[in-house]
DNA sequence: ATAGATAATCTATCACTGATAGATTCTTTC
DNA sequence: GAAAGAATCTATCAGTGATAGATTATCTAT
């Protein structure tokens, strides 16, 4: 279906958001300049503004995978053997400390992308359901309500901790019994 | 003490870091510019070097300032009539929203600031100090390690809320539960 | 197969950024 | 008031994101 151009499009898109994503884990979000992308896939600059509007959205598309893969290691963390809170918050932890520069831009940097909302992109949104389909197994029955607000709590104690260590604010001394406790809140 | 030239020097260093701070708040961080702070100033360009290194060293400059302004935040609260952890609590997330540009200097944005080590400035220390003594207060007498390992559990969960917030990631419907829980599990 | 239309790509450029070198002006000190 | 020193300016560099317009490649229809 797709014609020999789409293809090489398609593929070309992607070898982008490659780059972009090992220069950023390897140098840093600074790093990534359309000039340098445009020389690793051997184009000329501009050619990055056939892909994306701005670099803005070229961050974006690395946000957007970075949510895909989340989203599969919240179901694998939840299928797995005992499959519990603590299991799910050790996967995430370690999510953050294996790709620090896609967390940041994920869950940090200014985006245009917005959460929780009408727009929100399907890949988002299924991140939160993942986990909201954890922590309606974990804590019982729930009003949605009380669901939605635990999974913002869990969610946003998880980030915290990820957010603090990866920039240095905290050390990682302590993690296993803030996980603990951080679980414990959750189930009640 | 001071000579007039000095004095006019501090002065002016006091002006730049308003200037970066007030853009920063209302146009964002990749509105300060150099040129631009500059202009506000009236004087040239590179009159900023002679008071900051780099443009990191200036973010650092307001920076320093917000954990001043954080520490006093949270001895505050701390004294005040009830002094609990809800209290501290909502006086964090407040603190975070009415200065979201500086919270996200303080704590999201790329810097060489390091927190928790030998050669971290004594503002930076101060804070979670502060915010260590409230800890002890509400959880007890507890070992020092416990005391540490709470305390960055809390300021962890406050700024994961506060973070995710600012960023859009999520609404602030349920946040009177959220905080309500947080301290819960902090009391232990 | 080839001419015409269309799409993709390139070169060149713009306005902007942080940062620095060197000439110039202002301040201080003797 | 003159010499020494510090502070400030102009001018510039290399790099950035983004765009306009010329050029080349690709596809389509005869």
């Amino acid at each position: 279906m797709a014609s020999p151009r789409e293809r090489r499009y398609r593929i070309r898109q992607e070898r982008i958001i490659e780059h972009a994503r090992g220069i950023a884990e390897s140098e840093g979000w600074a790093a990534v300049s359309t000039r340098r992308l445009a020389q690793q896939i051997d184009h000329s600059q501009p050619v990055i503004y056939q892909h994306f509007r701005s670099r803005e959205h070229l961050v974006a598309a690395v946000v957007t995978q970075g949510f895909v893969e989340l989203t599969s290691l919240i179901r694998e963390a939840s299928a797995a053997a005992g499959g519990g809170l603590e299991q799910l918050c050790w996967s995430y932890l370690d999510f953050g400390r294996q790709n620090p520069a896609l967390y940041e831009a994920m869950f940090t940097r200014p985006t245009h992308l917005r959460f929780a909302q009408e727009d929100t992109p399907a890949e988002l949104r299924e991140s939160f359901e993942a986990l909201a389909e954890v922590i309606v197994r974990a804590a019982g029955d729930r009003a949605d309500e009380d669901v939605a607000a635990l999974t913002e709590l869990f969610w946003a104690t998880c980030h915290g901790l990820t957010s603090l260590h990866l920039a240095g604010r905290i050390p990682g001394d302590h993690l296993k019994g803030q996980v603990e406790r951080i679980c414990t809140m959750i189930r009640g």
